[in-house]
DNA sequence: TTCATTTTGGTCAAAGAAAGTCAAAAATTA
DNA sequence: TAATTTTTGACTTTCTTTGACCAAAATGAA
């Protein structure tokens, strides 16, 4: 096992005893405890704490920062994670419109949810993007608000 | 906890528990009991009562001098369009946060919608946009979404 | 009244404390 | 050997703490 095997099981350990699978870590700390330089820490969420593995992470940096790894549920995530892998790296208007009223209709969104997404995601909002890229941002938006809704 | 945070939340008590959500303090006696240096009080005024954190922050100097805090509180309606129209052409992220996490506190805004929003004007969304370019379509989205919301 | 002194609060920039990024080097694995 | 995964570290960004210097209001003396 490489350090960052250690690591990540370290914190499985962590997050098992914790309530509510939520875990707080600094950075800078867990990097001393396994003798390792800091930036590996962000390599082992990247790693093994990515959203397609079923956790969030958040951070702040600055006095007092932290790394906070939560678990998410698992039932919904399927669908969810589903309809990320299969949106490419461009999403049209109607398609998005379909994937939605679809996650919709099977209870994975909530409707307030998807109708801002929809909102979010129309040419008025993207005004200011040029007509041809806003299908890649389209793309984008949608993966990483389904990625956040695993939470 | 770092210091402006235990600060930070030291007023939010004393607001709960003040009638009509106002509260006065002194600048030096704040600092005294919190041990740190004043100016740090002021640090917490703009980063943590800012007005997009729904807040308003007066003060006096010379002798009994004072610094008032205010929440502000307004119907749904008033405070969308407040924000609506207080949003220029451009919109930074950690601006979006405070408005948005005041909406939602205040009611104003679902939590699910709103945290939809952020993500939908993060950077990883907004990925395929110049970074230049990035706070005039958050600006926009936010305006978007909330008049709909208004509907 | 007028002016100096005292009592507050305000500003700003530097120093400090985390965390993030990226790509090269090293180690593993196929 | 070639490709992939790990490990490192130099550099960046963000947030907090501190302190030196500034500005205004109240007070009291001339």
């Amino acid at each position: 096992m490489g350090i960052s095997d250690l690591i990540a099981s370290f914190l499985q350990e962590g997050l098992d005893e914790s309530d509510g699978g939520v875990l707080e870590v600094q950075r800078s700390d867990l990097a001393q405890r396994f003798n390792c330089v800091p930036s590996q820490i962000n390599y082992v969420m990247s790693t093994r704490f990515s959203p397609e593995h079923g956790y969030i992470v958040e951070s702040r940096r600055g006095g007092n920062g932290y790394i906070r790894i939560t678990r998410v549920r698992m039932d919904r995530q399927t669908l969810l994670m589903h309809v990320i892998n299969s949106v490419g790296s461009e999403l049209d208007l109607p398609s998005a419109r379909a994937i939605l009223s679809n996650l919709v209709s099977s209870g994975a969104l909530d409707g307030g949810v998807g109708e801002t997404m929809l909102i979010c995601m129309g040419d008025k909002a993207l005004g200011a993007v040029p007509r041809e890229a806003r299908d890649a941002v389209r793309a984008e938006v949608m993966k990483q608000v389904l990625i956040h809704q695993m939470g």
